[in-house]
DNA sequence: CCAAAAGTGTTCATCGTACACCCATGT
DNA sequence: ACATGGGTGTACGATGAACACTTTTGG
């Protein structure tokens, strides 16, 4: 006790990377705001907040994403700490981010409305403060690492898709187009889908076939020693 | 500022796992040591130690393992930011995790007379203080994923080294056997290694050639694309 | 009947894996 | 001469990549 009482304490914040997909323009999309008070105020910012006393740091990156979104639930996984001295010209904070997946219909009215909030493309990202960008580029990073490894796309989508609307995706996390035939046939390789008695009309005259993700087959197969790999 | 000044702060620590390869008995090992102060006292423990002020926190763990090893120049990869309220009885702490990789020559001897630390094999790890075993749990899983996937086993071996050597150390990384012809088609075939002129003659009659692996050949590789990959 | 997206099979090159014998040398 | 670890080549199956046509249906 007396031992710990000799060290320095900081401000301990939580940054996140909220990612969405937008099947309307097929991209992938980050939250950001405008940051409402000073350093910086009115520039383009990540969502934060402070850790608080007695709360753990997951818990109080969830907490910030309610804060945001009104969503629980989610997708979550720490990124990386953020400790540089000068990182924060307003004072010394350290940073732990973390990055969330979301299906962006779930929310997308209050947030905007509360926050000013705004989807990006990642492909048009603006100047963020500090070291936020550097955030954006670490959790893009990590994400295509992810989506190739472990089956988390489907969190980025209803819980009902199509197999063209998956692909779609994924060709936005990768920036590049994939071959249909190879795509599908990979994916269903798995069986980890469940085929739904049930078509996609919006988007085509013929119809696709709705999917749904079947977590208890991936969590057999992950016992078994299977690895996802896209 | 006023507006960060409402909030919490913390003691901020950095702990780190140090692996080293024990050419010897064919082991991977994590440096543990005895802890000297209270809560805790004499329990086994990571090395660790506070963030100080206007210190970074990639450079707190630098300090961190040179007090220790008196090495620098080490691979040292943040892995995760521990950060449950109650993980330190004694007061609550945010710990930042390192890993490192060191070769278990270049130190050795210093560091078990000053500190009590001793060298012990992945497989045979005692109960560690507080989350410090879950710590090493994560940095050997992370060691795994970047060995098979970076050129960072060569970290933990002598600038020259031999094939069989390599080959032991990603045994003792993995826990499992390769085959020899496999193994050594595998990484010769990326062009990495450079074979000198000198053979290694302690642990056979015949000898095996001695290689060096090429900073400068990876580089190239890497700009044009390559992935390494065990 | 036409446009637009969904859906389907085959071929080929590449890569991972399994496997057994000879080589060099110190004692 | 023999024991010990170092070094080599081949055959087979699995996997990833390239590629073009048919199906459905709303208008």
């Amino acid at each position: 006790m007396s031992y710990y009482q000799e060290h320095e304490k900081f401000h301990v914040a939580v940054d996140s990377i909220i990612f969405s997909y937008d099947e309307g323009d097929r991209e992938l999309k980050v939250l950001i705001l405008k940051r409402n008070f000073q350093p910086a105020q009115g520039n383009w910012s990540l969502m934060g907040g402070f850790l608080k006393n007695d709360e753990a740091v997951d818990d109080a990156a969830k907490r910030i994403l309610h804060q945001l979104t009104g969503l629980s639930g989610v997708y979550m996984e720490q990124l990386y700490t953020f400790g540089e001295p000068d990182r924060d010209p307003g004072a010394r904070i350290i940073s732990i981010a973390y990055f969330a997946l979301i299906k962006i219909n779930a929310s997308d009215l209050e947030l905007v409305k509360n926050h000013g909030a705004t989807w990006i493309p990642i492909s048009a990202m603006p100047p963020l403060i500090f070291d936020h960008s550097d955030m954006v580029k670490r959790a893009l990073k990590k994400l295509r690492i992810r989506a190739r490894t472990q089956p988390i796309g489907f969190e980025l989508l209803p819980d009902k898709f199509t197999i063209p609307q998956l692909q779609g995706l994924y060709e936005a996390i990768y920036n590049k187009t994939f071959d249909k035939r190879n795509f599908r046939r990979k994916l269903l390789s798995m069986n980890l889908l469940e085929k739904l008695e049930e078509k996609e009309k919006e988007s085509s005259r013929k119809g696709a076939w709705y999917y749904r993700f079947d977590q208890k087959k991936y969590d057999d197969l992950l016992n078994r020693g299977f690895n996802f790999e896209l």
